[in-house]
DNA sequence: GACTAGTGCGCCCTTATCGTA
DNA sequence: CTACGATAAGGGCGCACTAGT
């Protein structure tokens, strides 16, 4: 069942049926109400491959997700899909399809064919970005906001707001002496680091930061070496929830009272079962936005950067 | 650059182009050295769209993914997440892409066009399959293994003797009173159901199932409220990990030592930094073999369903 | 002449089939 | 039989054009 045969079935030519299947002005409503009809009675369904073809447009997007299985980062994996669940409402409602991969796996594949690149995650130092951009596709990029070039535009969270908050959450708690527990050659974790630490020595606390992975086990190793060193601390602020929850471990097993002794922040509000106060983005929001940059980009528009609010929700862990 | 061009280039025709960068012997291998090289030093890039209206073949496949925002999922989610791992590491190697989809989207979609369909996740009452099924596409399908049809296969892992382990294990450690956790309407659930029953009803022990959702609230709730009754335990069986997390607050708020008193057991070890004992399952491998199960229904064959192997994490919430 | 509603033809790039030296 | 070529799809859309107001 093709165009052809609709043609012939409506007794108009296969481009009345092009046009009238696209909603067309040039075709009068009532054809085009009759042929959405035929073709709908009949199962017709548009040949993906030939339209491509001829418009030279793939109408499918790939996501590049981060996903090296030598990195222990669990809880953090959910935030792709929740971000793609964003981008799924949009595309697929545009008449896109969104194609998967890894970051290795679209080094060495062809990209397939992609009409756009949506990368999820820059990696350690950015080079996520620069490896991906020499596909010279159109590129949205979730992570740090970068000076934007002809043909990329960056979506992220407001890191740095995103430490301000919590710094300035522990300082009105009376906080002095901060830890900060994040890897920051992760350029998203060290704004968050400098949105934190411009909050706290501006009301003349102090902060320390503490090189970290994003697990549950770094982020108690962390702690514990930290009591162990004997340094007084009274609040922690952690790059993600797990790495807070790792810290907690720690100072459980050095009898330290959470939050009476030491406040605890986390980041992501991936823990929301736990009494963790944390940073929350709307992810849905993130995933929409992403896709909405992506789309204009491919009407040759010239969309913005964006960044997007962040909001603190504050739990036990450092009020209670 | 189009592989016209190129056989300009080679001083051949499209044809043999075409047969050499797919190396077929129909080609002298110097030949399709040469044009190999060509086509590299070119940049040339096989037409997707051209070849997929040419042989019928988008050289894609579709994983539909659970994920409807209202339900309360947070840690399964990233199951799908690892499967995808798997099924990328398959596809990609054998040149197929893989798009994505949530199964609202893919009954409004036209499922784009796809070869097959690899669904994850039957949802409740299996109905999820039915609804895919009508695309008439080759279909693998994640979840409990159903008498397999023509264009369709079930891949899963073996719920039952996921079950049967944690029965004989809590059996072992002398519990005879055990409750189960989880929503046996889930045709998976409810394997893990009877194998856990037949293990211990083997024993002369005995087994309760109380009706629980998938989240820790819900697990808390159903465990305070068997509290509340006064009907003894001395183990918890739960369908997930975090539900089994739920379960021990519970027991936690009611002064219950674990595992001394009761005996806590998950499922699926999402919760690997917490002392919970849990079955494991290999996820890379169960989106391997998902993606060598479609690829050998596209090649004609009829490849049978499979049950994966699962693995007992015995830890400190059951022993210790 | 300007507009509306529609047509005919060719092109997009690759590969299957058949043919030939 | 081996190695290659000419031709013809495959389905949809852009362009240039026309018939009828």
């Amino acid at each position: 069942m093709t165009m052809a045969d609709l043609a012939t079935l409506a007794k108009v030519s296969k481009i009345t049926v092009s046009r009238a299947l696209r909603d067309s002005a040039l075709v009068r409503k009532e054809v085009r109400d009759q042929i959405h009809h035929l073709a709908r009675s009949h199962g017709y369904r548009l040949n993906v491959a030939a339209r491509s073809l001829r418009t030279r447009r793939a109408h499918s997007i790939t996501a590049v997700i981060e996903m090296d299985p030598s990195e222990e980062r669990p809880m953090s994996e959910p935030l792709a899909l929740m971000i793609i669940g964003g981008l799924l409402q949009v595309l697929t409602m545009r008449g896109y399809s969104l194609a998967l991969t890894t970051q290795t796996q679209a080094l060495n594949s062809t990209l397939h064919d992609s009409d756009g690149v949506i990368l999820l995650g820059q990696g350690e130092n950015d080079e996520a970005t620069g490896r991906v951009s020499r596909f010279n596709l159109p590129m949205v990029v979730w992570g740090r906001i970068q000076p934007a070039s002809e043909n990329v535009v960056f979506v992220g969270s407001d890191n740095f707001e995103g430490g301000r908050l919590v710094g300035e959450h522990l300082v009105a708690l009376g906080r002095r002496r901060i830890l900060f527990l994040g890897d920051i050659t992760h350029s998203e974790v060290a704004d968050r680091f400098s949105g934190l630490s411009g909050a706290i020595s501006a009301s003349g606390a102090i902060t320390r930061q503490l090189a970290c992975a994003f697990s549950r086990e770094a982020g108690r190793a962390a702690v514990a070496a930290e009591i162990e060193r004997g340094e007084p601390f009274d609040a922690i602020a952690a790059c993600s929830d797990l790495v807070a929850l790792g810290a907690m471990d720690a100072l459980e097993a050095a009898k330290i009272i959470v939050p009476r002794q030491v406040a605890v922040a986390g980041y992501d509000d991936t823990a929301r079962e736990s009494r963790l106060t944390s940073v929350r983005q709307d992810w849905d929001r993130a995933g929409r936005l992403l896709a909405d940059k992506m789309l204009s980009l491919l009407a040759g528009e010239r969309p913005a950067s964006e960044k997007l609010p962040v909001e603190l929700i504050v739990r036990g862990s450092t009020q209670g």
